[in-house]
DNA sequence: GAAGATTGATCACTCAATCTTA
DNA sequence: TAAGATTGAGTGATCAATCTTC
């Protein structure tokens, strides 16, 4: 318990909270941080049956010369927990457009590798993704003001990261 | 079924692929959209035990004057499906945070009310929050590059909106 | 012991169906 | 019939073990 005694000031300093123009701000870019993804997963579910972290694993191993990549190297590239990682794969496995290898040269890591048929699918879907990404993103904004989002993206996430 | 004769070219045009520049401007945008969110629920989740829409529910409550919302209007105000607000306003209330009354002037409606409990939890956890919201986006950027933000958000949000 | 990966339990979100009042 | 809200079923994400190989 506090002793009845006066004593110095708390170290605990009010916090600093956003001014008006801040908070309008702030208001603004947390609505896009949540509208954003949602009308990308949606176009994907309907028009794929794909989320939006499954088409970035299909397109990460499409992209690599033998459309196989390790489960931890792929988890760092899509930004996603090794964990839900691996439940997401053991789905697109069952659903044929993945399939699972040891790796022989390290034999505790897991090749994840894009069929034929996980092939044809991403390509059948990535128009319609680019298009939306287009609409909603590229072409709502000049190429410069594409550069200064992402320098400021990247500014962002660079704090983000420095915060561990 | 196509008949064997020959056909105009296919109406379906070659989708407008993104340039290398719009690529890497994208990839950087869908870093934060992925980042961001997640470092701000982590932040809560582990000083204050609340989503970051849970959060923003007993936020928005607190602000009205009688600390209560109409379901659909806090759905609203909160950016969610009205079903997930139903199931999050439970939990809630299984928490002491916030509980339900039925609108005598539309008894359709249901009244969520921020408790005192509530609204003493949400004053614990403002100021770590906003002081994380500060150090990952505010403080990182110039005011100037805030409003840029700002308006390049919105433009983006506008299209989202126009896209139904 | 650490790295890579998987598994199972729990919890939250989505979607469709339902119920009540306007 | 529509608006407001709730519910239950199914699916996906998270977190803490666990297991194997280095």
């Amino acid at each position: 318990m506090a002793t009845p005694q006066r004593r110095p000031p708390d170290p605990v300093p009010e916090p600093r909270w956003l001014t008006a123009d801040e908070l309008d701000a702030w208001r603004a870019i947390a609505k896009l941080l949540g509208r954003l993804p949602t009308a990308l997963e949606r176009q994907l579910q309907r028009d794929a049956q794909l989320s939006y972290l499954e088409y970035h694993v299909l397109a990460g191993l499409a992209d690599q010369p033998n459309r196989s990549m390790r489960m931890c190297q792929l988890a760092a590239m899509v930004d996603a927990e090794l964990s839900r990682l691996s439940h997401l794969i053991r789905r697109l496995e069952q659903r044929g457009f993945v399939r699972r290898e040891v790796d022989p040269a390290d034999r505790r890591s897991t090749q994840a590798i894009l069929t034929d048929a996980g092939h044809a699918h991403l390509i059948a879907a990535a128009p319609s993704h680019v298009d939306r990404v287009r609409d909603l993103v590229i072409d709502a904004l000049t190429p410069e003001e594409i550069l200064t989002l992402k320098d400021l993206s990247n500014r962002v996430i660079g704090r983000i990261e420095g915060a561990d």
